[in-house]
DNA sequence: GAAATTTTGTGACAAATGTCAATTGACGCT
DNA sequence: AGCGTCAATTGACATTTGTCACAAAATTTC
């Protein structure tokens, strides 16, 4: 536990500066919870009441469109994935998340968090600073997805996040970039011709 | 003023229960700003350092691509308009913001607002409701812009922000959806004759 | 109110992307 | 090695959307 939990005190003292005894008060609502390649995290049409911090692993997120999956997010290893309406409106869930290989997560429930959160106003700071950063991401990817052409929204994904590449099937890439399997696979041959 | 303030209550009170000495709080960190249309209210290139709850009137929020204009928000009254990431970050913005019609705004500054977290964590609260409600924004826009067709964007827009269609030039709107404008009027006369 | 400017609509064509079908390739299983 | 399954590629063609040119309509300016 302890190792794990040193990757995620890294992660909060990048977004804000916090002392260990602070940092403590957290260690007894968190939970660790591995998820098998393949399984839900969270599953859409249920009220998502937890947030987890990846140790390892990779999770998607996505929600169904005519049947098929439409890719919205990929959370790997030091970052956050959780249904982010449904987490903090406790409304139903759009979006499923499922984990692309085996995962080790750190888990808070909504109901922990917040009373984390009365212990030490540090804890909502860091609360509102991640959605800060969620609203950032966001931003960032409307642009591409709006306004890119598919060959531009293929690079920005190898700028930002190269790994991903590597890791995920093209499909669900083409999911996530909002273009088809035989689009990106036209796009890929182009690239490396060159 | 008094008449204008009263709008911003209702606002922050939507988001969050406020007694009116809370409230009181705010007024002396308020200005009135009135923008004329086709002025900026926030420049491309310069810190974005205040925000606006619009009185009245209707701003869009742009950028450059290739030189031509492509918008990313439009805000109308009884709503927030700021560039989100300069704002909170204080980096240079990538966007500007425009009036579209001759604007009133109640405006407060990063720095008044800072001062106005410290007296009352009541208005930290607000500052993070307002975050979360434009990620919830950003969620959706993702959805539509990404993964709808043209005539789907445009039916979302409808649904969502009737107003905008017959307050806004169509160029201005083709570009939210980013769509072409030629695109958008074809899309238009098809649901008339309808 | 006429002229000038801007905005919008429409046709013809081009480019980008999607769809369907068939093929190839990768990988595990026996 | 051979088989089966699934993922990825490729070709042919359809659809959507973009681009350019120009006309019509609306708006602004004088």
């Amino acid at each position: 536990m302890n190792t794990e939990l040193s990757n995620f005190k890294h992660y909060i003292n990048n977004l804000v500066s916090m002392d260990d005894s602070t940092f403590e008060l957290a260690k007894e609502f968190l939970k660790i919870e591995r998820i098998a390649k393949g399984d839900d995290f969270i599953t859409q049409g249920k009220v998502c009441n937890k947030i987890a911090f990846i140790i390892s692993g990779l999770l998607k997120i996505y929600y169904l469109k005519d049947g098929n999956h439409v890719n919205t997010c990929f959370c790997a290893e030091n970052s956050i994935a959780s249904s982010f309406e449904s987490f903090t409106n406790q409304t139903v869930s759009q979006e499923s998340i499922e984990a692309l290989e085996d995962s080790t997560l750190i888990v808070i429930s909504k109901s922990a968090l917040d009373k984390l959160y009365q212990l030490h106003s540090k804890w909502q700071e860091v609360g509102h600073k991640m959605v800060e950063k969620e609203c950032v991401r966001l931003s960032a990817r409307v642009q591409t997805l709006g306004f890119d052409s598919a060959l531009e929204k293929y690079k920005a994904l190898i700028e930002n996040q190269p790994h991903i590449i590597q890791r995920v099937p093209i499909q669900d890439i083409a999911s996530y970039l909002g273009v088809s399997r035989e689009t990106l696979s036209r796009i890929r041959s182009k690239i490396v011709k060159h």
